[in-house]
RNA sequence: GGUCCGGUAGCUCAGUUGGAUAGAGCAUCAGCCUUCUAAGCUGAGGGUCAUGCGUUCGAGUCGCAUCCGGAUCACCA
């Protein structure tokens, strides 16, 4: 990548010139402000120092020197206050398209070898999908692809939460006033159906608790001690005993969810290689418990119970195991990145989950590089900001939520209002329409909550719906349908190398532009932030947009330069829809 | 109280290991469709980068303190 040439250039030509070794950390390599001549700037200060040199002394030497070492790739430099600016040749960025005539990897990198686990969504089956949801399902579907374009393999896991005392709240509540009601008797959604007996079970749980505070019982004790939370505390040591009855009506629930939670998948594009059940997994860990109590990492109080001293480590003492011997969610957890480990071989096990866990994340990591395990030092979490409303947290006991399904049906009847207003697709037929819909509603969604810096809480307003125009999903995707009108009018002629001189201002920043697309793919990899393929796709086709109303491709002044401009839309159109893929949003031909 | 995260234009957000005059979008205003898709383009206005001190050639970025907002510190998950 040029950065790099850049790079070596300065570091061999400081050695000519001065016999002396740098690192990369000496000096920096920026795009060159538009307001100054030249590509690539080197900033000089980080050497004058250890040189002993002024800036502009150094300046001249080194970019002289640069020049004259690299003839074919420098063109000329310029030198401003301790800024070295060089202009690339426009052969050196023409040959980026004759290189890469087949667009469709472009950027991508090689096959690696690391073996990635990505686990997200992971659901509660007591309650529909809301919009933090989605917030977690787009970043871990983006991050796994991204990781993918960077050339990992990559496995993505959902660990279902459909055991304890909040799934037995739904059944409890059904079980109690349901009636024999089902999601096909009563046509609602089975995720929904099984969402509104948790509502129904909180609003019944309530007055429960106020009856007996009125009657004059503190409230810690009134939660406590109301029936209904008695009757559900019995239900869970059932369910956990085996009992037939509520076995039963355990799994018809949770099939109810299943199904709805499948619709859902499939419409925002979810999908998993492998998903775990807490119901299988919870009782994972203890062995870990033993052997850490056995090494010492952890210590056994007096009434039974086990735990963990952190305090050395900044953090507080922490329970792995109660004292009736029963493991606590962080055991299952230790269990659980253990199994993964063992059934996928992986290198790098990423947990995408809300800053809430933070806390927990670090613990679960802490513990398990204390339990010496081959796989804790590549445990990460990518920790996403809650979604708020502008009254705040979204409560999905009291109903309080943006619904996934509702949000996205309403994205969609937007997106086909525009496209019907615009009426530019008349004549497809209703099914293209629909899945242009689908397509420019959910590129809206996703590209909406996927720009913003994953570990930035975000406020979403229902009232302002989604814009569809600026820095959007579908101004990114109108681009590329444009591109594509272009594309299909005209024919490329791949037999020879675009001619390379004399490239226009913006001819040249698009092919720059294109050149980062690979080390954009690197830096949202390494990171684990899409915001950053978002941010990178937008400025592309922001600068494609401006280039398409100054100068005509078809219409060029000559025959090389349309040949040179198809060759640069198709590239463009080709790192968009790349881009765009691994952010899980899909780019139509015509819109 | 301890720990962690955040505070940048009216609003939503960018701002690479410290670099040139802090940038986008929305909203507001003014222009641009007989020419490849106007979901577009061009321009204007809009800033005490929460506050103060420090580090240095240089601080939105690093350090310390303070203010504001959030998360977390369960024998819940």
């Amino acid at each position: 990548m040029i950065v790099d040439q850049i790079r070596e250039s300065v570091l061999s030509g400081l050695k000519e010139l001065y016999d002396q070794s740098f690192q990369e950390k000496d000096f920096q390599i920026n795009q060159t402000r538009p307001e100054f001549e030249g590509d690539y700037t080197v900033v000089l200060f980080g050497l004058v120092k250890s040189l002993k040199k002024s800036p502009d002394a150094l300046g001249h030497e080194l970019g002289a020197k640069m020049v004259s070492n690299n003839p074919t790739l420098f063109t000329a430099y310029n030198l401003i206050k301790g800024f070295l600016n060089l202009t690339v040749s426009d052969t050196y960025w023409v040959d980026l398209l004759a290189s890469n005539t087949d667009a469709s990897c472009y950027g991508k990198g090689a096959p690696n070898g690391q073996r990635i686990m990505v686990e997200y969504s992971s659901p509660n089956t007591n309650k529909p999908l809301h919009l933090g949801h989605l917030r977690n399902n787009f970043l871990g579907w983006s991050i796994s692809e991204i990781l993918k374009g960077s050339g990992a393999d990559v496995f993505k896991t959902c660990i279902v939460n459909d055991r304890g005392i909040h799934i037995c709240k739904s059944m409890l509540a059904w079980d109690n006033w349901g009636n024999g009601a089902t999601p096909d008797s009563t046509g609602i959604k089975g995720d929904h159906f099984v969402g509104d007996y948790y509502v129904r079970f909180n609003e019944e749980y309530k007055k429960e608790v106020k009856e007996l505070v009125d009657r004059g019982m503190k409230e810690v004790e009134a939660e406590k001690e109301a029936p209904l939370m008695k009757a559900t505390q019995e239900m869970l040591l059932k369910w956990e005993q085996g009992d037939p009855h509520i076995v039963g009506l355990w799994k018809m629930m949770n099939s109810w969810v299943y199904s709805g939670f499948d619709i859902t998948y499939k419409k925002i594009g979810s999908d998993f290689d492998k998903t775990y059940y807490e119901s299988n997994s919870y009782l994972l860990g203890k062995e870990d418990v033993e052997q850490g109590l056995k090494n010492g990492v952890f210590h056994q109080k007096s009434d039974g119970s086990v735990w963990i001293d952190l305090t050395d480590d900044g953090l507080d003492e922490k329970l792995v195991r109660r004292k009736d011997g029963t493991s606590v969610y962080i055991t299952q957890d230790i269990g659980l990145a253990r199994l993964k480990y063992t059934e996928f071989k992986i290198d790098q096990s990423i947990y995408v989950i809300g800053d809430e866990q933070n806390y927990h994340m670090k613990v679960l990591k802490l513990i398990c590089q204390k339990l010496g395990m081959p796989f804790a030092n590549d445990i990460h979490h990518l920790s996403y900001g809650m979604v708020e409303l502008p009254t705040g947290k979204m409560k999905s006991r009291e109903g309080t939520v943006v619904d996934a399904d509702d949000l996205v049906d309403e994205m969609i009847r937007i997106a086909r209002q525009h496209t019907m207003e615009l009426g530019k697709v008349n004549d497809f037929t209703e099914a293209e329409l629909d899945a242009l819909c689908d397509t420019i509603g959910l590129g809206a969604l996703k590209f909406y909550l996927l720009r913003v810096d994953p570990k930035k809480r975000m406020i979403f307003n229902p009232e302002e719906s989604i814009d569809f125009h600026g820095f959007t999903g579908p101004f990114i995707q109108y681009t590329h349908a444009r591109i594509r009108s272009i594309l299909r009018k005209e024919s490329i002629d791949f037999s020879h190398k675009p001619a390379g001189e004399g490239l226009l201002k913006l001819e040249k920043q698009l092919l720059i532009e294109l050149e980062q697309f690979g080390n954009i793919i690197l830096q949202s990899a390494n990171e684990l932030d899409p915001s950053q393929m978002a941010i990178y796709i937008y400025t592309l086709a922001k600068t494609y947009n401006t280039f398409y109303a100054e100068h005509s491709v078809s219409r060029a002044e000559s025959e090389e330069k349309k040949e040179l401009r198809l060759r640069i839309s198709l590239l463009t159109a080709e790192v968009i829809r790349s881009g765009m893929a691994m952010l899980g949003i899909k780019v139509p031909d015509r819109m």
